[in-house]
DNA sequence: GCGACAG
DNA sequence: ATCTTGTCGC
């Protein structure tokens, strides 16, 4: 498995993070349709943590978009380079993800954040700042509302409302099985946020969570028991 | 000023 | 995120 470094210069302190967020805010690009759901070939990312030694492993998993099926895999470990921050959460996840989607053999197409995109405090989170470093379309899919406003949406699975952020919609809070608790999608970089819900409903076939990130969060979770002996 | 707050 | 058994249900 890869082993990463925080890269040099990176943000120490919150002011810093704050003022780099600041100054990749501006090269989002959120006029883009996006690629087509279900077509061609579709990446989940997360991360898992060792607090002990403060490591951070990260996954990276590529599905065919329209069988779901695995075609490639990837992950890293690298030094937790950022404390959790609530709106700071990518300074502690990007190194070690980007490093995970360079060692993969194939494009990743789509990717898909465990976390936030555009509803963010500052309009830049993880999915947002990841899209920007690398140019890959992303979209943020995240369990929780965060700060956010909405409305309960309707109880079948497709049912979606507003997340909103005074009156900026921000993101969608997505229904992907009946009855069940909604996921909270938002546009990260070169998707818009109708294609957004409909790949996480392409995504969702028998689960809540997309595909994607619960085949990343297993790949990680087991890597990084093997990084810790 | 004080809490809440993606993972 | 992470600490954690059994249990209910398809």
């Amino acid at each position: 498995m890869k082993t990463v470094r925080v890269p040099a210069g990176w943000p120490a302190t919150e002011e810093q993070a704050r003022a780099a967020q600041d100054e990749l805010r501006g090269r989002v690009v959120l006029d883009e349709p996006g690629p087509p759901p279900g077509t061609g070939t579709v990446t989940g990312v997360d991360v898992a943590y060792d607090d002990e030694r403060d490591l951070v492993v990260a996954a990276a998993v590529v599905l065919d978009a329209a069988s779901l099926r695995v075609v490639a895999e990837a992950t890293a470990v690298g030094q937790v380079s950022f404390p959790y921050v609530p709106g700071l959460l990518a300074f502690r996840e990007i190194p070690t993800v980007l490093a995970a989607l360079d060692t993969l053999p194939c494009p990743p197409g789509l990717v898909v954040c465990d976390g936030y995109g555009l509803a963010h405090p500052r309009r830049f989170g993880l999915a947002s700042h990841l899209g920007v470093l690398t140019g890959l379309p992303t979209i943020g899919v995240a369990k929780n509302p965060f700060t956010f406003a909405y409305q309960e949406p309707g109880a079948p699975r497709g049912s979606a409302s507003p997340l909103l952020a005074g009156a900026d919609e921000v993101g969608r809070a997505l229904r992907t099985r009946d009855g069940v608790k909604p996921v909270f999608v938002s546009v990260g970089h070169r998707v818009s946020l109708d294609h957004a819900c409909a790949h996480t409903l392409a995504l969702t076939p028998k689960y809540r969570l997309p595909e994607t990130t619960r085949r990343a969060d297993s790949l990680c979770r087991r890597a990084l028991q093997e990084a810790t002996p």
